[in-house]
DNA sequence: ATTAGGG
DNA sequence: CCCTAAT
């Protein structure tokens, strides 16, 4: 039964019972409030996991701007390699007058990545090309200069099935069903880049993966479990996780959802003098006179973080594998944008020469330039109501010329809560394997139905967290104040019209929070402290309210009984 | 489609 | 947040 407590304690003042103001559902059985969202701090421990972004194709293919110099297979995704950015000093086609970092240098390879994917993940049918365990390494000390890390922050755990029960089918036969990734920088950890669609996307063909019709469908507590999740929904539990953890995961076929990747990936370089080609550009035009002299950059590594892997005793190596490799390549799968920081400043401009910009192989006292890879689709923003949120342009870069810094850097925000990250050594970060090339063997679904639907629920995903901000709850508390609960679409009407992203359910559970939150210690409460004065409100309008249902379920209750009295009686008579 | 509540 | 039951 509900309490009447609340009753007692708070006063009505101010509060008006609206004509249509309805009586809670039927008493129903009233657990605790609900518990606050626990996550732990898990730490997040990067791994240095050489990604191999290779790909003849995306290290650039006639020009070949960048060289791979760890001999790495082209349909290797993941093992630490090192990436070599040379301009050809005779080459036929100087790969186009190189006139921005970005349009032709990482940003490029990146995205390259994602649209040969398919060649390069799939197609590595001789996964053996890529040698594991080679990460941590410098493999080319002799190459001294620039070297570049890229960091990828994402707490991804994989787990592969888990009970002692579930026996995974040999490896190869593609029947990777008991599977789990998932991340565990849920809830809490991504609030500080969560980046609300701004601007309203062309129609789709294919429902936003924000759509409840297809998230409906989804598992809902695995996103926090663990392993202790496995047999039978694990497969379904990969994907959902796998997307969950991987929010930039190619979605070819459904469009960007407005989740940005709130996790960065940062690459270290430093500039290296560069050798002077003979004036390719002779002839050109002035507009190419500065591109005769060239900047090398060498990607040493890629950063990935760290993955824990979980996975049955009875698990095949592939299976391990692949899952790691299913992690991997969808960090690097799309998404993203590269950022260029000079000296500690953007650079923005892309259209921008290097030398305008300051790189120069004549500069000397630039030695480092920063990079980072950023959520491409969207700009972020915090809240419906601070439009001008920026909070990309705030992303923590790394800078080559000093590791502590970037782990600090790392450290202090928000988005990492991890108290250990970057401490480790690369070689103590490289104890996750690195998967050798993805075969066929990709989790499927037991048997496949309806690939429609199936196709959905690949790609739904849990709704990024938006925390609600404290002028949000202002608002949220102003029109339960008025409306009272259980009003919530009126609510959202009212004070969330246009917070696309706030669901009149969203808009109720946050209540619900609210009133937990009001009830507990200050010490208790997560997350951005809300105001004392807003919690009293919440409280008393708490009371108010329920005050309210309940004298309306009591005179209802009262009505029914004088009604059904009568007709007790007369059935006793007959 | 909404609302209430549990997970 | 998600999901379901009940409206």
């Amino acid at each position: 039964m509900v309490s009447h407590k609340c009753v007692d304690e708070f006063g009505y003042k101010g509060y008006l019972l609206p004509a249509n103001a309805r009586a809670p559902r039927s008493a129903r059985k009233r657990r605790s409030f609900e518990k606050e969202i626990s996550e732990d701090d898990h730490q997040m421990c990067a791994i240095d996991l050489l990604a191999t972004v290779a790909e003849n194709v995306l290290f650039g293919n006639e020009s070949s701007l960048m060289s791979i110099d760890n001999g790495i297979e082209s349909n290797c995704v993941v093992s630490r390699i090192s990436v070599k950015e040379e301009f050809p000093v005779e080459e036929e086609e100087p790969v186009k007058p190189v006139t921005s970092m970005s349009p032709c240098g990482f940003s490029s390879v990146i995205n390259a990545k994602a649209e040969n994917e398919a060649d390069g993940f799939s197609n590595s049918g001789a996964g053996d090309s890529c040698q594991v365990g080679s990460f941590g390494e410098d493999v080319k000390p002799g190459v001294d200069g620039g070297e570049v890390v890229l960091d990828a922050r994402p707490d991804v755990v994989v787990s592969l099935g888990s009970s002692s029960r579930t026996k995974v089918p040999p490896m190869g036969n593609g029947a990777m069903d008991d599977v789990n990734l998932f991340s565990r920088d849920d809830d809490e950890n991504f609030s500080g880049y969560i980046c609300p669609r701004v601007t309203k996307k062309p129609p789709r063909s294919v429902p936003r993966i924000g759509d409840r019709r297809i998230r409906k469908i989804l598992a809902s507590r695995h996103w926090k479990g663990g392993s202790r999740h496995s047999d039978a929904k694990s497969w379904r539990n990969y994907h959902l996780h796998h997307q969950r953890s991987y929010p930039i995961k190619k979605r070819r076929h459904f469009d960007h959802i407005s989740d940005s990747f709130s996790d960065d990936y940062r690459l270290r370089t430093k500039m290296q003098r560069g050798s002077r080609t003979i004036s390719s550009m002779k002839g050109q035009g002035a507009t190419f006179v500065s591109s005769d002299s060239h900047v090398r950059l060498r990607i040493k590594s890629f950063r990935v973080p760290e993955l824990f892997v979980e996975i049955p005793e009875t698990a095949t190596v592939g299976s391990l594998k692949r899952m790691v490799m299913e992690a991997v390549s969808s960090l690097l799968s799309d998404g993203h944008r590269v950022g260029l920081m000079v000296q500690g400043k953007k650079v923005r401009d892309d259209n921008k020469t290097l030398h305008q910009t300051g790189i120069s192989q004549d500069n000397d006292h630039l030695d480092s330039l920063d990079f980072s890879l950023e959520p491409s689709s969207e700009k972020p923003q915090l809240l419906s109501s601070n439009p001008a949120g920026h909070v990309c342009e705030e992303l923590p870069m790394c800078h080559a010329s000093d590791m502590v810094t970037v782990f600090k850097s790392e450290h202090d925000s928000a988005l990492y809560p991890s108290d250990s990250f970057g401490m480790k050594t690369a070689t103590d970060d490289s104890k996750v394997l690195v998967p050798v090339g993805l075969t066929d063997l990709s989790p499927r679904p037991p048997c496949r139905k309806s690939k429609r639907s199936e196709q959905q629920q690949q790609t739904a995903q849990r709704r990024m967290r938006r925390p609600f901000s404290v002028a949000e709850v202002e608002a949220l508390v102003q029109a339960v104040e008025k409306l009272g609960t259980g009003r919530w679409r009126d609510v959202k009407l009212r004070a969330f019209e246009d917070a696309d992203h706030r669901t009149y359910v969203d808009l109720k559970d946050k209540w619900k929070t609210l009133v937990h939150t009001a009830k507990i210690s200050p010490q208790q409460r997560r997350g951005e402290p809300v105001p004392q004065e807003l919690l009293n409100r919440v409280l008393n309008a708490h009371g108010y309210w329920l005050q309210q249902h309940m004298q309306l379920l009591e005179s209802t209750n009262s009505k029914l009984q004088q009604e059904t009295l009568p007709q007790a009686e007369a059935l006793l008579l007959l």
